[in-house]
DNA sequence: AGCAAAGCCTACTAAATTAGTATAGATAAT
DNA sequence: ATTATCTATACTAATTTAGTAGGCTTTGCT
């Protein structure tokens, strides 16, 4: 159970168009150079975030990829459920891989854990993380 | 990022033996029996429970496993953490993994998703498991 | 028109993790 | 003693994840 790179590489990315892009499309050369990510990884990332309508591209030479939407509306949540495949816990994604889904205690348990995090994430936005310090969300958890 | 079959299958041990353990113990073969669950498997998942006294075992003979503790003081928690390999997200588990950790905004976000999920098993016991329908858990969350 | 800089897409490979098996040993009831 | 059970380590196979490669498409620039 850990989180993926491409999650990860994926917030990063994310932020650093966020920073970048305010006037132009940043390519991601850029973003590979300063973030010092694989290039060709993250060109694999940005797709499924542009067809949900997170990034948008801008294609040709001085072309590169824009936020689609202001960053109080890109929730962390939807950036890893895009990026992590939908579901945590196997036998919730696929109930015939198990005969005891209706009665397994076990199913709701892991379904609530998952929900936890995924709620955790929905309420922090790209624009949380563009202003360090005086966060919305740095109240909510001593950790 | 999935939840591993070590972590499920473990809540399940610790369930069946909950269920049948209470005047004698409970040998592995009948919970893998019972839960149609490899043997040796299961054997393996037993190890690092008896270690954290979650489970005791008896040797020998009409041997087997009983729980170590009421399962009102057993949370899920403590199964997963037990199970699952502490950290959730690499770059929490070892700083030296990027250099970026002083600065890097997205750690925190990860740590306090993390910090979410495993709030919300720290609530849920074994006890609330054991008796489904009444739980003190069933109205946390609408799923 | 044509070159070059970008994104787009698919397929492949390598590394790491997870799931499961095998084998050998320790303990204790009978 | 024998046998049933746990204990421990090492191994193997399957799956997933991370990353690479190559070629195609679009478009600004000259």
């Amino acid at each position: 159970m850990k989180l993926s790179a491409r999650s990860r590489y994926g917030a990063r990315l994310l932020l650093d168009v966020a920073r970048h892009g305010q006037n132009r499309p940043v390519h991601l050369t850029e973003v590979a150079r300063r973030e010092e990510l694989p290039l060709k990884f993250l060109e694999q990332i940005a797709i499924p975030l542009r067809q949900a309508g997170v990034l948008k591209s801008v294609r040709g030479p001085k072309g590169g990829y824009l936020l689609a939407r202001p960053p109080t509306e890109i929730s962390l949540a939807e950036v890893v459920r895009l990026l992590e495949g939908e579901e945590l816990i196997d036998c919730l994604a696929d109930a015939s891989l198990c005969h005891r889904v209706g009665t397994c205690p076990t199913r709701r348990v892991w379904q609530e854990a998952g929900q936890a995090f995924y709620d955790k994430l929905q309420s922090i936005t790209l624009a949380d993380l563009l202003t360090p310090g005086q966060g919305l969300w740095e109240d909510t958890g001593d950790v």
